[in-house]
DNA sequence: GCCAACGTTGGC
DNA sequence: GCCAACGTTGGC
């Protein structure tokens, strides 16, 4: 297990969420559906969970720059990974329910973009893929982690990670700016970005794509930028 | 450094 | 189960 990287999400959080798994998903919907509903003999696959969605794409945010929590810098940038014996690194210290049901969904060979986030410039800065699929994050039980989770028990833990290995860089960062002029034209007048969660759910340390999000964000690599030079 | 947005916690 | 208080994220 390749060494410590650094994930952007919550801090300290301790939280203690429901025991275990699903937590409510943004927007609250979620719960609609709820509960116990019998079956009788339709399946009928609820509406509610078109089954983990087949997301394809990701969108995973990290700090490049550096920034004290208790003591430790928790910079960590697409170049930090790629400096990475192997180029590889586990995405460890999510600590945000819907962050971590998204990583749970990922799948060995699928592509995400690295994001660079609380920085001078915010934007995507490259690519990398997902070679390991989740499994138990290990700094929710080490105390001394700024991620350390005292709720989370051993035989139950809450938390997991995923590996994940730098592809290349963009062509051209992408950023922030460029992306939400997309995003609120889009919003406007139709188009592909005009419910990328990067704006739709800001706050979300690990989000999905869906192909033609992830298609027509890439294919900026070969545009010129939208936005003045910065 | 400010602060809006929003997730989490805990009283009731 | 509601909701106010609180804490975190992350752009600006």
């Amino acid at each position: 297990m390749p060494p410590k990287k650094k994930a952007r999400v919550s801090k300290t959080a301790s939280n203690s969420g429901k025991d275990d798994d699903q937590q409510p998903v943004a927007s609250g919907k979620t719960t609609s559906g709820g509960g116990k509903r019998k079956p009788a003999a339709s399946v009928e696959k609820s509406s509610e969970s078109p089954a983990s969605p087949h997301y394809c794409h990701w969108l995973l945010k990290s700090e490049p720059e550096s920034r004290f929590e208790n003591g430790v810098d928790v910079k960590f940038g697409i170049e930090d990974l790629k400096a990475l014996p192997n180029q590889t690194g586990c995405w460890d210290g999510v600590r945000n329910y819907q962050a971590r049901n998204f990583m749970r969904n990922m799948k060995e060979g699928q592509l995400a973009f690295f994001y660079h986030s609380n920085c001078k410039e915010p934007g995507i800065a490259g690519l990398i893929k997902i070679v390991k699929e989740a499994y138990v994050d290990h700094t929710q039980f080490d105390k001394k982690d700024i991620h350390y989770d005292a709720s989370s028990k051993a035989d139950n833990p809450k938390w997991s990670m995923v590996d994940v290995q730098y592809q290349r860089m963009t062509k051209r960062f992408l950023s922030l700016s460029e992306l939400k002029k997309y995003h609120l034209q889009h919003r406007a007048e139709g188009g592909p970005l005009k419910d990328m969660a990067l704006f739709t759910r800001a706050r979300l340390s690990v989000q999905p794509l869906t192909s033609e999000e992830f298609d027509f964000v890439l294919g900026l690599e070969d545009k010129e930028p939208l936005v003045p030079a910065v």
